[in-house]
DNA sequence: GTGAAAGCGCTAACAG
DNA sequence: CTGTTAGCGCTTTCAC
């Protein structure tokens, strides 16, 4: 039976019961090393017997090895982030280093705090949303000395690798197809999140290419807070009641959406030959709707991939030669809510 | 300007640039004890100047003291989780403790892992989801020594305290309120998960009071990965044109159960008339689909406060007063998919 | 193969 | 209010 003390169990106590001394310890339990079979199984039994559970903080300190790499994201509510985060640990699961999640609120303020706290714990990589960030901030990831990934978007100058998309293009793209179905009449739902960086930039370069082809949006909503999919019913009740004239609703993200798009449905709305629509993300999840949304795939699964390579690659001893600056291609998925030509 | 060597700062060097002892300085940095004002704001010039971020590694083993909550879910795209997590944090912002994220994906011998991992950085509590662990997991958690609190089930024996919902009984209320409108011909819906626990248990209690009853399921089915929702429809068609007398579906989660209620009414079937319809777990982010299934709330918010608050509460010193065995009471809520008597 | 000594960067405990 | 001393539990380095 292990001891009843209330203090933790250390190596010395293995030590001690095994026999061996704390060093030839060390050595087993991190697979370090030459040890005979003998002392290995021994050591081995002991361990398992006491229920001793190596003290990383110790380990780290002494090693100044720590396997963490901080992944720093806005926000876990937002699907996106948990895919992210799935690329990521598909491939750290492969080596030796672990994820920690912190979450920013979409708070540059506290973007800074958490990072602060994470790299406080010295981490050995830094992924982390996005190319724009305090001062304070880009400071601390230069000044960290370990490789950092900027991850979702690539318009901008990343601190030192980047992986995502160029979500200007994915905004002037969707305006593209929407002009060559013939759309002329467009309006625009989106969140109401002025430090949403991405959304922005979709936004601009949706409007960029609506503007030199004459185009501009006719009518425009921002919502915060509440289920998304109600959230896009409403508005798109409000705004074809105020404008009714719109033959095009663009959402800034899939869930609003696909609440217009169940709205329209009920309404008996002809889509998409009365009214067209597009989302962005590529959300799986609505894969069940009566309709397939028009969308664009924001390459979630694989940015997290691909950062997560970046930075195992860049630790490995000799760093192996990575592509640091990654820009990754969305694609339109037309649904049946787009007319294609 | 920053020194430009490889060597991340350490305190030896706001203390050299401050002209203050390195114990000093360490009292200003954590607010602790006694400081005039005057070495107060050199020390801190100092450490902004050089950009010194404190080593929690070496305060962690110093101090004893790690401000980590270890938190193992098993899994992040299942929207219930991060709900949880949302509730953690809101609690623990305000205090010193983190939470730090660890995921299963529902396998024992990863939460075994995961525990082990987490436990190795000596965090001061851990936060775990279920009841169910393997002998290993149990012991390393009765050995840490910190306060455990398992969520989100609550029948069974908690190795310390716990927090959640009884799914048994869950499974018991909506199989009477179901009985009680009227339905006697059941199918079920659910997971091919033989892991989770959670959904086992609702669907005992569910089965078990309709024996009590008389009735027996009809038909059953289940799925696993892809679009909850799209299976949602897929399983639906292929449950009714396989059993057309049900005249009730009920299905293991809100998702899937969305997915069939699209499904049920593109065919223009009476709902709940014809049949009615359940899932479970209040899903907010449904809340914008044409009808609104019924289902029933896990308190999912309320389970990550109030977890968290048990563990702040025992860390407090000395420990405050808590109840540390909650058992939350879900509610039913009817939608429109679910006759009320 | 194995062990002994030194120290990672910080803080507790005490002294002034 | 400030400084000194002695570790925290482990790993590095070097000796045997």
């Amino acid at each position: 039976m292990s001891l009843d003390s209330k203090r933790p169990l250390t190596l010395r106590d293995v030590s001690e019961a095994s026999g061996v001394s704390e060093m030839t310890v060390s050595r087993v339990l991190r697979n370090r090393g030459d040890v005979s079979d003998t002392t290995r199984t021994k050591v081995l039994a002991a361990a398992k017997a006491l229920g001793y559970v190596p003290n990383k903080i110790a380990g780290a300190l002494a090693s100044n090895r720590v396997n963490l790499v901080a992944v720093i994201i806005p926000s876990l509510s937002n699907m996106v982030f948990p895919e992210v985060l799935t690329g990521i640990n598909q491939v750290l699961e492969d080596t030796e280093l672990q994820p920690v999640v912190g979450v920013t609120d979409y708070m540059p303020e506290k973007e800074e705090k958490v990072l602060y706290e994470m790299l406080s714990w010295r981490p050995s990589g830094v992924i982390i949303a996005g190319l724009e960030h305090s001062e304070a901030s880009r400071a601390m990831l230069k000044a960290a000395g370990i490789p950092v990934v900027e991850i979702m978007d690539t318009d901008g100058i990343p601190i030192d690798a980047m992986v995502g998309i160029s979500h200007r293009r994915a905004g002037r793209e969707m305006a593209s197809a929407i002009l060559k179905a013939g759309y002329r009449h467009i309006g625009f739902m989106g969140t109401k999140m002025p430090l949403d960086h991405r959304a922005r930039k979709r936004f601009e370069g949706f409007t960029e290419v609506l503007a030199k082809n004459g185009v501009e949006i006719e009518d425009r909503a921002f919502y915060s807070g509440g289920s998304a999919l109600a959230k896009g019913r409403e508005m798109t009740q409000d705004m074809l009641s105020r404008s009714p004239e719109l033959d095009f609703l663009y959402y800034s993200n899939d869930m609003i959406g696909a609440g217009g798009l169940l709205y329209l449905l009920d309404q008996g709305i002809d889509i998409p030959g009365q009214i067209g629509l597009a989302g962005f993300n590529g959300v799986e999840l609505l894969q069940g709707l009566p309709r397939q949304l028009a969308t664009m795939d924001a390459c979630r699964l694989e940015i997290g991939r691909r950062a997560a390579e970046i930075i195992a690659a860049q630790l490995s001893d000799p760093p192996d030669p990575v592509e640091t600056k990654v820009v990754l291609a969305p694609t339109i998925a037309y649904g049946d809510t787009l007319k294609r030509r």
